[in-house]
DNA sequence: TCAATAAATGCACTTCCATTGCATAGATAT
DNA sequence: ATATCTATGCAATGGAAGTGCATTTATTGA
């Protein structure tokens, strides 16, 4: 069992208290977050150290970048289950619209795509948009 | 054979210059394109009333928006074979890395996607990314 | 035909998010 | 201990989406 610490190491990431917590905010979150709600949980930091941490931590392949259809850009952590850096490891993303909240659904693989002859597929996006487990329950 | 100004009626969408102009634009590009794209082809006009027509042609199911993860929206005419309003008829976009162009794949339908129990699929965003057929040509 | 009405267009803003340059603080290594 | 490199904070920029309002253009009906 590794402490954040020696798994940030691991990463090659420099550990420091702010990617520290952020690190842990972002573990103890099911869902996609933006940019806006870090910077919401912590007020006293400053928006670029929190941009540019998380960009570090997407070079680094512990994060990874959601784009949920709704412009703004979410991140979430890499589980277990997710290798970012595997391109083909690629899982979908579930966007609610009554919640607006996005969970990465990683147990559900994305199908392979058949593209057109001279086509060369690299990456796939998929989004499915509805109402969430929460949001159908009420 | 309907001229286009028939059609537009046809879909109650007021006939003007600029609207047949916007129109024909898009009807010539083989491409989504971003309303950037529209306002250098036409820089006479004003930036609201190409944002507008857009919007006016989305509304009346004529175009359709896409988010190919660019962080920009882009439109495309729907064709024939694209029924925007239904939401089954839902067809994959491919964007391409080398040009950064995205295309249509109207003939592509999305297979049917599964999402856990509780969750209520709406809408299904696709794009697959990579290198199309005229770029990997070269 | 002309006035009244409604829709389309143009201009000026605003807002929001992403991103960068530069100066400073803090950590690492020699 | 000092030189060096990285992280952080502040300020500013830029791009795109969207809105309010005035004006022009088109439509309708008397």
């Amino acid at each position: 069992m590794k402490t954040i610490e020696q798994f940030l190491e691991s990463k090659n990431i420099r550990v420091t208290a702010m990617r520290l917590l952020i690190y842990k905010f972002l573990a103890e979150k099911q869902v996609a977050v933006t940019l806006s709600d870090i910077e919401n949980a912590f007020e006293k930091a400053d928006r670029t150290t929190l941009y540019r941490t998380i960009k570090t931590f997407e070079e680094k392949a512990i994060v990874h970048q959601i784009d949920d259809g709704t412009g703004i850009n979410k991140y979430a952590l890499c589980e277990k289950g997710c290798n970012c850096e595997i391109e083909t490891d690629l899982h979908l993303h579930f966007h609610c619209n009554n919640c607006n909240e996005t969970i990465c659904l990683t147990e559900h693989k994305i199908p392979q795509i058949k593209v057109p002859d001279g086509f060369v597929s690299e990456n796939v996006n998929l989004v499915v948009k509805g109402v969430c487990d929460k949001c159908s329950g009420q």
